[in-house]
DNA sequence: GAGACTCACTAGCGTACGTTCGTATGTAAC
DNA sequence: GTTACATACGAACGTACGCTAGTGAGTCTC
């Protein structure tokens, strides 16, 4: 056994470690457990990482520079604001829905990163929500509408989605799709432009 | 020392324990941590408690027993539907803001309670869901509105207040009257019955 | 085939944890 | 003044933790 199973163990390891932080909490969680899901002894969990931080850490920050990709991504296709704002919350309600586990490890293990590597997640975070409050912003530069308040606006959008990856479940009584659909109705309408969402095919039936 | 302190005592561990647990989690929490800062050793704390976790219970449980009664007192005085919601919003978005210490705890140590203890707070939980939805779906009737979707309305405003209580402070760029005043307008136009809302003295300026 | 490298094993280190116990001391009740 | 109780102390319990170190088996390179 040797030279081949390196990165599938290194795998297995993080997939494992990720659900039982999600289940348990990473405090909670023991170096124990995660090596006997995967399959092996305690020592060898160091042959792939540093530390159990290690773990949490690469967790979090990949979490959110998959979230900022994907964002950055989507919103690229947008010929508008409004249209642009509307692809971002599809995929923030998407992402937040169908990654649930990294989403929640992300939002709620902040405390147990050492305080020197918290600013790789909280500069990302803040990245995000600069993005969002952007996308809010031109929207409502575009279009003239009052949006009452921008930054209370992005946080109920951000807000949203981490509510949804708390209760979303694929095998639900109401599919992403419906979700989507429903929360951007939702948000337009707040944002005063509930009209100028018809025009890019959101329709409030 | 004998016969007097109990109480102070007491009440210094749960305060100290609040604080702790909020700062870096239930786990991460040593009872030597709490003994030290309530200037006690960790064997005199038995006098008070049976043990580490009825200290989560008893906050977790206390927490949604607060709220639960604030919403019922805060509902109490509304005339009509809107009027009710209105209150209700005041009420729900200033509890999370002032108490987020027990909030966040509230929300993120649910995995820390043995599961014969879950019960508790989950009930307390589904029911101050349903008074919100109760309201959300009254405001409905009797306003003739469009709800779009009375659940994901429901959902959006609980989001609201736990992410107001990670976010708002009091030492803040906003004072708590601006965040209720403008959270209330948003949720009011996102169910569509702003117009409404003015009626009540809520206004969009 | 020899050497280097990968990756797993086993054993054990020092430390911290939640909890229990016996004891001491001060206060209140009678 | 005696009795009973509330409350604190200090020491110790068994257990679990994160992590290290030494070792051996397999595999790739040349």
């Amino acid at each position: 056994m040797a030279r081949t199973q390196g990165a599938q163990t290194a795998n297995a390891i993080a997939e494992v470690a990720a659900s039982l932080f999600n289940e348990h909490g990473y405090e909670a969680t023991s170096l124990r457990q995660i090596a006997s899901e995967v399959g092996i002894q305690v020592g060898s969990l160091y042959n792939h990482i540093d530390g159990k931080n290690e773990l949490l850490h690469n967790i979090m920050v990949g979490i959110l520079d998959d979230l900022l990709d994907a964002i950055r991504n989507a919103t690229a296709a947008g010929t508008d604001p409004v249209s642009r704002l509307v692809l971002a919350l599809d995929c923030h309600i998407r992402f937040h829905a169908l990654r649930s586990r990294d989403v929640f490890i992300g939002n709620s293990e902040l405390r147990s990163l050492p305080p020197e590597n918290r600013a790789d997640v909280i500069n990302r975070r803040d990245a995000y929500e600069e993005i969002l409050r952007d996308l809010v912003s031109d929207v409502v530069h575009a279009t003239g509408a009052d949006p009452l308040d921008v930054r209370l606006q992005t946080y109920a959008i951000l807000a949203i989605g981490t509510h949804v990856s708390s209760w979303y479940r694929p095998d639900g009584d109401m599919s992403l799709d419906d979700v989507v659909a429903g929360y951007t109705r939702v948000i337009l309408r707040q944002l005063g432009i509930e009209e100028f969402g018809m025009r890019v095919g959101i329709t409030t039936a």
